[in-house]
DNA sequence: TTGTATGCGTTATCAC
DNA sequence: GTGATAACGCATACAA
C-alpha cells in the first residue's frame, strides 16, 4: 500500500490539494471547518508531507550539514552537538560527515552540499578551493576553526594569545626548556598555538625551543609521543599540548616513566574537557566554548542561508590554572603572578 | 542566475536529458562520444544532479538519519560516528537528531523521519509507541541499546552478564559493602548493569545491597553523586558506576575528600573510555564496542531498507581489570581469580 | 543508441 | 475562501 499523498488527503477532507497546502503550511486564508476536516483527513490517514516534494517545490532543502575530519573526543563532538542545536533552532535538518582524512574528501563534500542549504565546514578537511567551488555553487559556506576565505567567514576561537600567556606563565615560574607537543600542520588552531608558544620565548628572552613534538589529537598519540619527549636526561620541565587528551597521554607516559607532574615536569592542554579536572593532579589548559563554536557557525550560515552577509568571529578563550603547572620544585620565581587579563584558577 | 539543471546539460551537450541521465547513473547504454560531451558539458556547467530531485523519481531519500538523546562523552560520539561510517559506506547521508529528553522529541523524530530512507533510535529518546508508528508509516527502525519491539531489531552490547562478573570480582576481593552508581531508569543499559550488580550480590550469597546512587552519565553529577555517597562514615568500600565518566567524577570527589583509590574505596566504569588509562590509578571498566555498535546498527538498518529483515544483536563486552579494582587495603582474600571467560588485565 | 513523455508530491500563482 | 494548474528537476518506461 503506497503511502497517502496530498491527493489521498485532499480527496478525503473532499477538497482541493491547493487547500490542503495552505492548511498545512499555514499559507492563506482557509475556513476554520474546512481546516478541520482537513487536519482530521491528515490524521486518519498518519500522513506528512512528502519532504523530497516540498523541498523540490520550495527550492529549499531545510538541511544543514557540518564537516569535520573526525569525531574523536569531545571537542568535535560538542562542536557539532552545538550546530546540531542550532539547526534544530532553525527548524533544519543536521547533516554530518566525517572525512577521516579520506582522498575523496572533496566530492564527498560536493555531494553533501547538493542535499543542504549550506554548510560549516571544519579545520582542513577540504581545500580552499572546493571552499570556492561550494560558494560557486550557490552553497553558503562558514568555517569553522579555519581562517577566512574571500567572503566566506570563518568562526573561530582565539589561539595565539592564550598560548602566549599560558607559555608564559610557565615561563614566568621559572621553566626554561619546554617543549610543544601537537602537529601545527594538523590544524589551523595548532599552528597557532604553536605560534603563541614561539612567541612567548621571544618576548621571554628565551632561545627559541625546538621544534615542535608531532602527536595528533588522541591520548594514544599524546603518550607515544610524551614518552620520547620525556624518556630522555634532557627532558624538558614543562609540556605545551596541543589540546587536553594529548596531555592526558603525556600524563600516562609521565607516570610509566616514574616522572611527577608537576615536580618533575609540567603539562599544560587544550580545551578543558571534564576529565581534566578528574586527573590528579587537575590539568591546567585553556578554555575554549566548544559548543558555541557549534552553535555560532551555524548561526552565521543560517544569517547567510537567510542572504544576510555575515562577519568573520572570533570567541575568546581562557586560560584554567590547576595544579599540573604548578611551580616545579626548584622553582626560582615563587610568583603565582599571571600575565593575562582572563585568566581563573582551579580549583 | 539559476543554477543549472538537467536541461541545461542536455542542450549544451545536444542531446536528450534521458541520456544526461543514463550517463550520470550509469543506467542504460551511451555511447562513448556521447557520454563525454554530456560529462564536459556537466563538467563546465559544474552540475551536479538535485538531489530532491532525483529523490523524488525514485522514491528514495538516500539517507538514514540517528536519534540519540546527548552527544556528551565518548560513548555517543563514537556510536554516531560508527553510525556515519556505515551510512557513507552504504552511499548515504547521516542525519542526526538529539532529543536532549524534550518535550517534543516525538513529533522531531517523526519529522527526521520524512526525510531518511530509515531510522536508528537510542535508548529511551521515544517510546516504544513511537517507534510502531515509524514502521507502520514505513520507516525502518533499528533500535540500539535498547530493547527490540516488535518486528524492530535492536542492537545491543551485552550489559547483565558483565555486570554481575565484575561485580562478583569485586566481591571475590573482600569487598562487601558495594555501591551502585548511576541511574537504572535513564537507560535500558544501565538497568542491566544494576541487575547483574544484583545478581552478583545474591550469588554471593551477600544481602542486597541498597537502592542505587543516582546519577546522570557526565562527570559532574557522578561528582556529586559520588561526593553524597563517599562523605560518610558508613561508606562503602567499592562503587560500581554505570559509565567510564561518572567514575571519573567519583574519583574527584575521592580526592576532594581526602580518600585513596582503591585502597579506601574500590571503583569501577564501563565503557573502557581513554581517559580510564590516563587516570591514576587507571580505571577498570567494562569495554564495550561503541564504534560497532553504531556501525551495526547503521548495517542492520541498511539491510532491512533494503527489505531484508534482521535479527537483533547482541555485541560482546570485555571486562578490563586494572588498579581501581586493586584488592583493598585489608584484604581477606588475596586471591586475583577472575571469575568469568573473558577478561584482560591492565596496564 | 537515443529521444519522448509521464510521473514523483509539493508549492504557489492565478483565476473564480 | 477555494480550486485548477503550472512549475520544481529528475528517473524511467516506452518508442524510435
Amino acid at each position: 500500500m503506497p503511502s497517502p499523498s496530498i491527493y489521498t488527503v485532499a480527496q478525503r477532507a473532499g477538497v482541493s490539494i491547493a487547500t490542503v497546502s495552505r492548511v498545512l503550511r499555514d499559507s492563506g486564508p482557509v475556513a476554520a471547518t474546512t481546516r478541520e476536516r482537513v487536519l482530521a483527513a491528515a490524521a486518519e490517514l498518519s500522513w506528512s508531507p512528502n519532504r523530497l516534494a516540498a523541498g523540490l517545490a520550495a527550492r529549499v532543502h531545510g538541511a544543514a550539514g557540518i564537516v569535520f575530519p573526525d569525531l574523536a573526543g569531545p571537542y568535535f563532538s560538542q562542536v557539532v552537538l552545538g550546530f546540531e542545536e542550532q539547526a534544530v533552532a532553525d527548524d533544519r535538518s543536521a547533516l554530518i560527515l566525517a572525512t577521516h582524512g579520506r582522498l575523496n574528501a572533496d566530492e564527498m563534500v560536493l555531494d553533501l552540499a547538493a542535499r543542504v542549504d549550506g554548510l560549516v565546514v571544519m579545520d582542513r578537511t577540504v581545500t580552499d578551493e572546493v571552499v570556492r567551488c561550494l560558494e560557486g555553487r550557490g552553497s553558503p559556506v562558514v568555517l569553522l576553526a579555519r581562517p577566512a576565505v574571500g567572503a566566506t567567514p570563518a568562526v573561530r576561537a582565539e589561539s595565539l594569545d592564550a598560548a602566549t600567556r599560558i607559555t608564559a606563565h610557565l615561563i614566568a615560574l621559572g621553566h626554561t626548556r619546554l617543549a610543544f607537543l601537537g602537529d601545527p600542520e594538523a590544524a589551523p588552531d595548532v599552528d597557532d598555538r604553536w605560534r603563541g608558544f614561539l612567541l612567548a620565548h621571544l618576548e621571554a628572552g628565551l632561545p627559541a625551543p625546538g621544534k615542535p613534538v608531532r602527536s595528533g589529537f588522541v591520548q594514544d598519540e599524546g603518550y607515544a609521543a610524551g614518552t620520547a619527549l620525556l624518556d630522555d636526561a634532557a627532558r624538558p620541565t614543562a609540556v605545551v599540548c596541543a589540546n587536553d587528551e594529548a596531555a592526558l597521554g603525556v600524563y600516562a607516559a609521565a607516570r610509566d616513566l616514574g616522572l611527577r607532574i608537576p615536580d618533575d615536569v609540567a603539562v599544560t592542554g587544550w580545551d578543558d574537557i571534564p576529565a581534566a579536572r578528574a586527573v590528579t593532579p587537575p590539568l591546567a589548559t585553556v578554555r575554549q566554548p566548544m559548543r558555541e563554536l557549534g552553535r555560532q557557525a551555524g548561526a552565521l550560515l543560517s544569517a547567510r542561508i537567510a542572504g544576510v552577509p555575515a562577519d568573520s568571529l572570533t570567541l575568546p578563550t581562557e586560560i584554567v590554572l590547576r595544579a599540573s603547572c604548578g611551580p616545579p620544585a626548584n622553582s626560582r620565581t615563587p610568583t603565582n603572578r599571571i600575565p593575562t587579563p582572563t585568566r581563573r584558577l582551579e580549583p
